[in-house]
DNA sequence: TAGGCCATCTGGTCCT
DNA sequence: AGGACCAGATGGCCTA
């Protein structure tokens, strides 16, 4: 439904040009190209979402776009407007993908214990705070049967003794802040295992 | 103002 | 064949 509102703010090329007929140059990193798509992009995320305007919503380049090259499409016999369609329809379902994407990362941000901030946690954190604490249970889990743990977290006082867990610890900024989540779940985990099942809200 | 984070578009590839 | 998934690119917003 929405795809036909924008499809009305598209830029028509010439009307019923078989792509196979076409070369389809994909425009060049954002310079070349953008005019034809303001209009839908500006109005499809306005009404989309409701928040933000996207002037340029990013172009095409991957594989051998990139480099401009001229690219010829098989038959498909497929007209222009018929292209265009399909175009939008498939950016309201990615929109509408990403959407559900985020949905789940709110629902994990809302289970997984971590001190609480001004702003939400972004992404990249949530999903290593959601590993730490897996980490941290797996952990819980190994010292109640007996067995060794098999997980170590660093040590935020001394960086020294404690190898950090992966490459992606090493170079993240935000370590520091994470770190002192990770201690807050060994020290609650290791000490009231039963209160980490707790939401944090 | 630079850098981080994010939403969105886009085309290629994979899957059903 | 069509939809889902993915990665690259871009621009906006926010913060230090």
């Amino acid at each position: 439904m929405r795809s036909l509102e924008m499809t009305a703010t598209w830029h028509e090329e010439e009307e019923d040009v078989e792509v196979e007929e076409m070369e389809l140059r994909k425009h060049n990193n954002g310079n070349n190209g953008e005019g034809g798509r303001d209009d839908l992009t500006e109005s499809s995320s306005d009404e989309a979402t409701g928040k933000k305007r996207r002037k340029h919503g990013g172009s095409a380049s991957s594989g051998s776009a990139s480099s401009g090259v001229t690219i010829r499409r098989r038959k498909t016999c497929i007209s222009a407007r018929e292209r265009n369609l399909r175009r939008l329809e498939s950016n309201e379902r990615e929109r509408m993908r990403m959407h559900s994407l985020n949905d789940a990362f709110e629902q994990l941000r809302e289970v997984i214990p971590h001190i609480k901030m001004e702003r939400k946690l972004s992404k990249i954190e949530t999903l290593t705070l959601a590993k730490n604490y897996i980490m941290a249970l797996t952990n819980v889990i190994c010292e109640m049967r007996g067995e060794e743990k098999h997980y170590t977290f660093q040590d935020v006082e001394s960086n020294s003794d404690v190898e950090l867990e992966t490459e992606e610890q090493q170079t993240n900024p935000t370590t520091a802040r994470e770190q002192n989540n990770n201690n807050m779940y060994q020290q609650n985990l290791e000490s009231h295992p039963e209160n980490t099942m707790v939401n944090s809200r």
